[in-house]
DNA sequence: TGGCAATAAACCACACTCAA
DNA sequence: TTGAGTGTGGTTTATTGCCA
């Protein structure tokens, strides 16, 4: 099967899990009282369309040995010092989204220690909360789905082909990216050109059995409430 | 109903692994 | 060695349950 084919089984089987999670959420919608598998894999999806389908478009997929702290990261607090914002150093989803916003609308004098270190002074932090609250309304925003895979292994595994199999960073391109994807305005070349927020993985090849061990998971995974 | 303790979740900084 | 990303562990905050 070629690429094309194994990428439309992968939504194929996503649809499959979302039928068993009773649909996707969003991160607005979430907290850690919902009762998340421990150790999992994720799919963010974009609000666009793939091409000659209604199905969302993988936008990011990741893995995480604890899926909610993981998430949190990602959708960053509701309350504390910095509501509504996040920590884009603990999250490089966080990060290339707000790289990409400063690209897009030429914030680089209002944001000059974006993404600079592993930690930030409160000073930096409250000069910086503007734009993590811009991210953090755009994540909160996207659909996504989980499944639970309990080894290291295999999240490893899998994640490695899910990006190597989605990524179009120089491949043929299926299901490209729209001009107005704000990851279009990443600096990032991975990430403009795979089409995806991802930069590990996505120049590697794929292996097409992983698909079969995908759908042995996600026949596992039960919903949260 | 209020006070207290126990527990869980939220939050954060830093450590660690892996690949290039 | 460096960058990307996740894991770990400590602290703070919120919630729950019990008792007077």
């Amino acid at each position: 099967m070629g690429r094309k084919e194994d990428i439309e089984r992968l939504y194929n089987l996503l649809e499959l899990l979302e039928e068993r999670v009773n649909g996707k959420r969003k991160l607005k919608n979430c907290d850690g009282y919902l009762n998340w598998p421990d150790q999992g894999i994720y799919f963010f999806f974009s609000n666009t369309e793939r091409e000659e389908t209604t199905q969302q478009r993988i936008t990011r997929t990741g893995k995480s040995g604890d899926l909610w702290d993981r998430l949190y990261q990602h959708r960053g607090p509701l309350t504390g010092n910095y509501p509504g914002g996040g920590r884009h150093r603990a999250s490089r989803f966080r990060l290339h989204i707000g790289e990409a916003l400063i690209e897009r609308d030429g914030l680089h004098s209002d944001f000059p220690e974006w993404g600079a270190g592993d930690s930030a002074v409160p000073e930096t932090r409250d000069e910086e909360q503007l734009l993590e609250e811009q991210v953090s309304n755009y994540i909160r925003e996207l659909p996504f789905l989980w499944i639970n895979v309990n080894t290291a292994e295999s999240r490893n595994y899998l994640e490695r082909n899910l990006i190597a199999l989605l990524s179009n960073f120089e491949k043929e391109a299926i299901d490209p990216r729209s001009s107005t994807w704000l990851g279009k305005y990443s600096p990032n070349e991975k990430i403009r050109k795979s089409g995806l927020w991802c930069v590990n993985d996505v120049h590697k090849k794929y292996d097409s059995d992983f698909l079969d061990e995908l759908e042995s998971h996600i026949l596992k995974t039960t919903p949260v409430e």
